[in-house]
DNA sequence: AACTTTTATATTGTGCACAATAATATTGTA
DNA sequence: TACAATATTATTGTGCACAATATAAAAGTT
């Protein structure tokens, strides 16, 4: 058996044997990579994602608005926080439940998303995939979230 | 053409359309999982991900280590120092050079691997993935990654 | 030798991430 | 109605991430 094909038990460990490492590292990359871009929205990454999700489904408690986008309270108090000093979300406690606390777009929030369209497009092809391979990633990665929060 | 096939401009701002969202959501739901673990080692996600480069590669300045695991100085220079703090690596400058500092384990650090290999079987089957997918999904990140730092 | 330039790491500042806990409003129950 | 349980968000504390900048040593230049 050649010597480079020879196993020890610290295989295991090796950097070039992970699938968490390289999700890790894509995942910080590809993010680093939106950050010139999403300059011009005056929004970080997460903002942006927060955005997406109130632009699409529209006004929503805090709760909810993290379900959709995996955040919890502590992150997500912070982050409205500076949203709504921003200008682009309002930050409501409804008259029937003062626990809740509904985000709403703004009018200034709304027009974002006109600018906010042209992200993808700027983006396009960071990732050296073919359209296949990314759309095969993004079957795995999709399979492999809807596996998470309760189970394993 | 049915109405739930009808394209209109923003649908490439929805987060179900989107490829980063998965990406970034996942990795944070997976390295999550790894933190109960790693408890017992005393590392992060981050931590360990530097210790395993150090097991594997041996002894390297700041520097070298940063382009192993996609870090820069602003996160290594604290990580280190809380390591060092722990007794699992040193911080040297060499004599010949005043600039750099070299990393190395020491005996506990390295002794720390023995624990460590424990880990890979304890996140076994997180992912709601079979053995194939993970092995695609790997490759298709690994190939994702060797694109980035200097291109596009 | 005095100087500029380059190299390598550290620091600063802002924001994310999350576990643990606190605070407060609502709901359920004796 | 009191009071226990639950639900919802906020706060605290630690650590990561990274751009921008600072610091200081080394190497190159005149």
């Amino acid at each position: 058996m050649k010597d480079n094909l020879k196993e020890n038990k610290y295989d295991c460990i090796r950097l070039r044997n992970q699938l968490c490492f390289p999700l890790y590292a894509c995942s910080k990359e590809v993010i680093r990579k939106y950050r010139k871009p999403l300059e011009k929205l005056g929004l970080t990454y997460t903002q942006y994602v927060v955005m997406m999700a109130l632009w699409e489904f529209g006004t929503m408690t805090e709760s909810e608005l993290g379900e959709k986008v995996y955040l919890d309270s502590g992150t997500l108090a912070p982050l409205l926080k500076r949203l709504e000093k921003q200008g682009v979300v309002n930050r409501v406690r409804p008259d029937d439940n003062e626990r809740k606390l509904c985000i709403s777009l703004t009018e200034k929030g709304q027009a974002l998303q006109e600018e906010a369209i042209k992200i993808p497009e700027a983006m396009q092809g960071c990732m050296n995939l073919t359209p296949e391979e990314m759309m095969q990633l993004k079957t795995l990665l999709d399979k492999a979230l809807n596996g998470t929060s309760k189970n394993s």
